[in-house]
DNA sequence: CTTAGGAATCTTGGTCCAACAAATAGGCGG
DNA sequence: CCGCCTATTTGTTGGACCAAGATTCCTAAG
């Protein structure tokens, strides 16, 4: 299978022998930025002066700032000129906003895998870092599960309890890829789910996690867990192969 | 303040009163594939097809490719074309690899422990998968190690050595985290060690989780690869103390 | 006659330039 | 204090050239 092209050397910021004008001009942007210190709300120089600062066409520089727009680092507007800000949350959660093209089903696949991985193989960590403030928010955020509310509410809500559960963790590295997820996360609680789905079933499958929880009930905790992740996610599977 | 203005209307692909030209060729660029049914691999038409087919000129035309090749969703050869793909998982993931700025001390905590979950967590998924080809490759891999090699490139192939191990996973969410994490993983297992640390101390741990893994003994392959995590680390703590 | 090799040509993305349009910040005058 | 004007800045266009991969076509060997 041929690998894609690298283009993350963009992303890195490392110089490298294929790098195109355009992505030298990123990085030095980049580079413009660290050394300048500059801040979320500092300008950058006008695309003209970038141009003789840089020795690049205008239009170089023009398809750099795109690239940077599109990752969500600077916000451009006529006659102003390109601020720094940092959207790049909400621009992963765009990524896949495009309804262009389907997320293709061993992502789904991957990233039920993966959070598996995350709350079901954490157990350790998570028992030993288990506080009671922790439980007390997963219940109450649980509670919320059993009012009214329409699909997407709902799935925002289990979305919210599976952070909290991570949270424990106090790993910023996991919480953000977890965030990062987000979209494909929600995607898969909503498949084959009704609204009474998640005031019923999910609700309880979550009681049962917390009273695992709440009892050091390691093993009880990685199964009810492991089977409430394996039930959604059975449920996105008669769905994705009744839509197919 | 003034908020900074909704650019993810491009991404949802409404059309809005406010779009600029650039914008406009991304939503029919983006209709175009929906409407072709274009899938991961098919070529787009050229970038001077579109400027006929949308009425644009050609930098619009490039501007709006830089913003899809951005998002991860064309893959652009030079005299090859613009092909679809869908690295937008990875491109989510590669947003936060734009923090330059200095690592934190908990970030360094952060993505050890994460590497611990990967890696060790994930011990019934990866003997379940394991190939024998994956254990050639590791072996030769890891005996690169024991050649002359100065620190960058000794820890290149100690990362390498350990994604091959990832990748056994076969989890496309997971690689492309690790990935992402390469900076900050190679700056751990460059500190504290020598050229000489990697062809002895480093090479030999990774020959005892081959064996392990070999031997198909999966405790004592966690024991092994967790304890060759902490040596790691704890080279990594004594170091950051000693320059402190 | 067939075909493999190579040379000439075509195509395509990458870059640059010049010009104009549109929008507005900031100055000027009332 | 308010409204108009202008200079500046981004947005867009069309055209030009380059380098290199793809394609075509010719040639010469078999």
């Amino acid at each position: 299978m041929a690998l894609s092209r690298d283009e993350s050397i963009v992303a890195l910021g490392r110089a490298s022998a294929t790098d195109s004008a355009v992505d030298t001009v990123v990085r030095q942007i980049r580079e413009l930025i660290a050394e300048a210190g500059l801040k979320v709300g500092d300008s950058l120089p006008t695309e003209r002066e970038l141009c003789a600062q840089f020795n690049a066409s205008r239009n170089t520089v023009r398809e750099a700032m795109r690239i940077l727009k599109a990752y969500g680092l600077v916000d451009v507007r006529p006659k102003i000129g390109a601020t720094i800000t940092d959207n790049r949350m909400s621009r992963a959660f765009e990524l896949f906003s495009f309804n262009t093209m389907e997320v293709s089903r061993k992502t789904f696949q991957d990233v039920q895998a993966f959070r598996d991985l995350l709350e079901v193989g954490s157990v350790e960590q998570i028992f030993d870092r288990l506080k009671d403030r922790d439980l007390d928010d997963l219940h109450r955020i649980n509670g919320q599960l059993a009012e009214n509310h329409d699909l997407q509410e709902a799935s925002e809500i289990d979305f919210a309890f599976h952070v909290r559960l991570v949270s424990i963790l106090d790993n910023a590295a996991i919480l953000d890829v977890y965030k990062v997820m987000k979209p494909i996360i929600l995607r898969i609680m909503q498949k084959g789910k009704t609204r009474r789905t998640f005031k019923t079933e999910t609700f309880s499958e979550h009681e049962d996690v917390l009273a695992a929880l709440s009892a050091r009930d390691r093993l009880g905790f990685q199964y009810r867990l492991r089977t409430h992740l394996m039930t959604g996610f059975r449920n996105f599977n008669d769905e994705m192969e009744a839509t197919a």
